[in-house]
RNA sequence: GGGCACGUAGCUCAGCGGGAGAGCACUACCUUGACAUGGUAGGGGUCACAGGUUCGAUCCCUGUCGUGCCCA
């Protein structure tokens, strides 16, 4: 029994409950054991993440294809899970610590604060995967898994150790991007580049030699730089070779203010002679550009920042090397300042001496870290790189040779775009959290790279045994005793960015590096749901990894979605406060009802823009879905075992199922394809504006009236119909269709596991294989495409005689609206001139039609009656005599309207036809069609002319 | 500066070579036995602009203008 009203909560906790005790999202169910598996991998989301909108859409999609696939009989695995995410979880607990006024991390130390990460990770660390529930992900959460699980993390030390062994893992000393208030090193993705308006300073370097005065141009060279503090750390000033004020200048030095370094002018293309002056300091060890101005000649690089970007000058050698006596007074003086009052002393003391010249404002980009939003800043440093080019080259080739499709295609051009360009890949970060690095240093600074700290220990024991550092008795003994080793031999302390983990996502979470029976059948997987904004994050590392490892890419379609923004077109975000929260909308309306207005959004070109209003729309829809079933039910509605739509007898019965077979075809299609949008669209045309607009109300004076054949085909049909739509809906609205399936009738199992309504023509992947291995020669036709024959089911002369009682009754409406006759009166009808097929049919509907159309009665004449209202439907008149209730000047001008219309028409087809080119140029259906378009327009003119003599006359 | 999109009804978007569409919003009427979270009807668009290709362009090509995003 359906309740009287639609309430999504009561719903969707009890089908959660249902779904999870059936086991229906479980991969590899014993009675799919020979099913096509169907594997998608969750990008695994932050664990210290909530359900964001990005989320929504992201998981409904995934959603979408695996109920489809499931339906169809797959074995469906979607892997669900969650990424450690090093630098956002060691911050939330951190906070946390501070929050409770506990001793803070390093007081803690690293183990003791380990501890309390995963005690928060086992408190905290599942809401997300709780939210994607509610959304009704239908993940196989048996198989839930983290990055720092043990499984993974054997796979993280394993994929290390081999890519170090051959030469893809190295260390070295570069340039990285440093976030001073986190203390560690992160990823160019993890920096945004944000507009700044700041300045331009233009400095004044005295060039060797000359007496420097700030009123002779030609006694300095004027550099401009954003960030002057920087000048401390300056060895060297570039100038363009072909800028002819310089010149003469390249090879000779100045002397850098304030410090008296020594330093040289070089020629190098990449100084721009259009911007600023031309010139530009060269500070190597804290830009990269002037990093690589430094490669290309010879130049120092001095470090002249902390790891917290405070000046560090004294005791800096690198900074004091050469500098003149007095250089360390100023040291003293700036020494431990941070980076931007720096800036201001520094200002401040090259004003006074002279040596600035000007400030400009001025509009530029400057690295934020995401996470912390402070400035980043480029920081020498020895970390673990990734030979990322390497393993890029056969990431593009599996895309190039189509193993992997992007869908849409050109975000092709992005991938290969970026993975042409792709950097070294900085994986080591100077935090706890994460996959310790697997590398022991010796006291020399030697490292030995190792599975295990056993094998490690060992092999530099050897080492240092070998190298006569220690003696093979005290190798031994540290080999035995692990605090005798302490302080020889130690571990690196960094850990690898989250997403080294990530990029093994699609195997790891498979068991790999175990031989598993999930890895040979889930592996590859099929298909990646991602939006656009972070195609390089997982797509790229899941490639990169995927390949090298594996073989064979990790997925053969990568599904790329649009964002979700908020109603007028912004990003969502927490500073401008137009988050839209998923959960509160789901509270609000419906899971269902937010999944349907995300599907129904999810074009290739556009971003969905979303608003509560939007979703209220989609709840209606569910609402009136619920209805439309209730109205089967309560007229009985049933559908007996054997029941076959393809034999049923009534045409009405017959059109619905002709418009199901063409709303299945559409709807599967489009999920195929990936267009979500047309999906969904299709089916809330089909079910609002087809079975409930015209197939319920068409059918009710049947199922209201005498009991007959006709009243029990039309019943089994409605509850056929109802039951194919809650199938084709399902993907997109799992809860609603659930729970109205089981409460429709009596039903074998779970509408998830139930079977998908199969699309004309389609065969599934064995009944292929059934079809190709029936031999050429062979007279028989596979059972199997009879069957799928019959499973098409089109009735054009159904679909024509529907047609013509929406017509009939749409037009009626029309004109008793346009002549504002109230709703109670009843008009007679008239068919004139009727053909007998027209006969027939009114004689089949003339209830419905009186109901709908609001008719006192039907009747045929020879020809239209005077004063009476004419319409034209499908080349016939039907006419309304309306005496006393027509305005014969109005509706002598709408027939004058409808002519001049059917004038219109019949004027542009004769000068297409007119047209030799046309006729001779264009294909001959589109000509053929022309001529019948004439045909119809002019039939329709003449018809009409007709009517208006006869108005005419009455008047 | 380089790249990718996108300019179609008031709004959000579909259509992408042969008669301009949907949803929402709006207007009018309707509490008719599934549904007012509803029904019926209606108004509303030189498909950004300019060229070109074509028998024919909202659709393909070029350019202009405008908008958004990504990368420098």
């Amino acid at each position: 029994m359906i309740e009287k009203n639609y309430q999504p909560a009561d719903i969707e906790s009890r089908m959660s409950r249902i779904w999870d005790e059936s086991g229906a999202f479980k991969a590899g169910r014993p009675e799919r054991k020979g099913a096509e598996p169907f594997t998608i991998v969750i990008p695994p989301p932050n664990v210290t993440g909530s359900l964001h909108m990005g989320h929504a859409l992201n998981n409904t999609l995934q959603d979408i294809l695996c109920r489809f696939e499931r339906m169809r009989g797959r074995d469906v695995l979607w892997q669900p899970g969650t990424d450690h995410a090093g630098i956002a979880t060691q911050m939330v607990v951190e906070r946390q610590l501070m929050e409770r006024q506990e001793p803070g991390r390093r007081d803690l130390g690293r183990e003791k604060f380990l501890e309390r990460v995963w005690q928060w990770k086992a408190e905290s660390g599942g809401t997300i995967i709780n939210q994607l529930k509610r959304l009704g992900a239908s993940c196989d959460w048996s198989r839930e898994r983290f990055t720092m699980d043990e499984g993974l993390s054997r796979a993280v030390v394993k994929v290390f150790v081999e890519l170090h062994r051959q030469g893809l893992i190295y260390k070295d000393k570069r340039l990285v991007n440093w976030d001073p208030a986190l203390v560690t090193a992160i990823s160019d993705l993890e920096v945004q580049q944000v507009e700044v308006k700041g300045h331009l300073w233009y400095l004044r370097y005295p060039i060797e030699g000359k007496n420097f005065s700030p009123d002779d141009p030609t006694s300095f060279i004027v550099v401009a730089t954003t960030r002057p503090e920087t000048m401390l750390g300056d060895t060297g000033v570039a100038v363009n070779p072909d800028d002819e004020r310089y010149t003469n200048l390249i090879g000779k030095n100045v002397i850098l203010p304030l410090v008296g370094r020594k330093i040289p002018i070089v020629g190098d293309e990449i100084s721009d002679p259009e911007k600023g002056s031309g010139a530009v300091k060269v500070t190597p060890a804290h830009d990269f550009t002037d990093f690589e101005i430094g490669k290309r000649h010879g130049l120092p690089q001095i470090n002249v920042f902390d790891k917290e970007a405070c000046l560090t000058l004294v005791d800096n050698e690198d900074y004091l090397r050469g500098l003149p006596e007095g250089a360390s007074q100023l040291a003293e003086e700036l020494n431990g300042l941070d980076r931007f009052v720096a800036r201001k002393r520094i200002v401040a003391r090259l004003e006074d001496f002279g040596f600035l010249e000007k400030i400009e404002p001025n509009v530029h980009m400057v690295p934020h870290g995401d996470r912390s939003n402070v400035v980043i800043e480029p920081y020498l440093t020895d970390q673990w790189y990734v030979d990322a080019k390497t393993l890029a080259a056969p990431a593009i080739a599996a895309v190039r040779s189509g193993a992997t499709t992007f869908v849409p295609k050109n975000w092709e051009k992005t991938y290969f775009e970026w993975m042409e360009n792709i950097q070294p890949w900085c994986i080591s970060r100077q935090l706890w959290w994460g996959h310790q690095i697997p590398a022991w240093y010796g006291p020399d600074g030697k490292f030995f790279v190792a599975e295990t700290e056993e094998e490690a220990v060992g092999n530099a024991l050897g080492y240092y045994v070998e190298q006569e550092v220690i003696t093979p008795e005290q190798g031994a003994e540290m080999a035995r005793d692990a605090s005798k080793r302490e302080g020889f031999i130690t571990r690196d302390e960094d850990v690898l960015d989250t997403w080294f983990s990530s990029g093994l996502w699609p195997f790891s979470t498979l068991g790999w590096p175990d031989e598993t029976p999930e890895v040979q059948r889930y592996y590859p997987t099929n298909v990646l749901v991602t939006g656009w904004d972070i195609i390089f994050f997982w797509v790229a590392r899941m490639m990169m990894l995927g390949i090298h490892f594996m073989e064979e890419a990790p997925f053969s379609t990568v599904y790329i979605h649009r964002l979700v923004r908020d109603e007028k077109g912004a990003k969502m975000s927490k500073s401008k406060g137009n988050v839209i929260d998923p959960l509160g909308v789901i509270d609000d309306y419906g899971a269902d009802a937010l999944r349907f207005a995300l599907a129904r959004g999810a074009a290739h070109s556009h971003d969905i823009k979303l608003s509560p209003q939007l979703v209220e729309t989609n709840r209606n829809f569910a609402t009136k879905l619920w209805n439309a079933c209730r109205f089967a039910e309560m007229n009985g509605c049933a559908m007996p075992a054997d029941f076959d739509p393809a034999n049923a007898q009534e045409t009405l019965n017959r059109w619905i199922a002709h418009e199901t077979s063409r709303a299945t075809r559409e709807v599967t299609e489009a999920i195929e394809g990936y267009r979500f949008n047309d999906a969904a669209n299709a089916m809330y045309r089909f079910v609002w504006n087809v079975y409930c607009d015209w197939y319920l109300e068409l059918a009710k004076p049947v199922l209201t009236g005498e009991e007959g054949t006709a009243k029990a085909e039309t019943r089994a049909m409605v509850a056929w119909a109802r039951d194919e739509i809650l199938k084709l809906l399902h993907p997109f609205m799992p809860f609603i269709t659930e729970e109205l399936w089981a409460v429709t009738a009596k039903r074998d199992g779970l509408l998830v596991l139930a079977d998908w309504p199969r699309k004309a023509g389609a065969l599934s992947d064995e009944q292929l294989a059934s079809v190709v291995t029936t031999s050429p020669s062979d007279a028989v036709i596979p059972s199997v495409i009879l069957a799928l024959d019959a499973g098409e089911f089109s009735d054009p002369e159904a679909e024509a005689e529907i047609g013509w009682v929406v017509d009939l009754v749409t037009a009626i409406r029309s004109v008793r609206a346009e002549m504002n006759i109230a709703p109670s009166v009843l008009t007679p009808l008239v068919l004139a001139a009727a053909s007998d097929e027209s006969k027939a049919r009114a004689q089949r509907w003339i209830d419905t039609v009186k109901r709908l159309a609001r008719l006192a009665d039907v009747s045929f004449a020879d020809r239209a009656p005077e004063g009476a209202v004419q319409l034209l439907i499908r080349g016939e008149v039907a006419a309304l005599p309306l005496k006393g209730v027509i305005d014969f000047a109005a509706e002598r001008s709408r027939l004058e309207k409808e002519i001049g219309k059917a004038d219109g028409d019949i004027k542009r087809v004769d000068a297409k036809l007119g047209n030799e080119k046309f006729v001779a140029n264009a294909p001959e259906e589109i000509v053929e069609e022309e001529k019948e378009k004439r045909e119809a327009a002019l039939a329709r003119k003449t018809k009409l002319q007709e009517a208006l003599e006869r108005l005419k006359r009455a008047s």
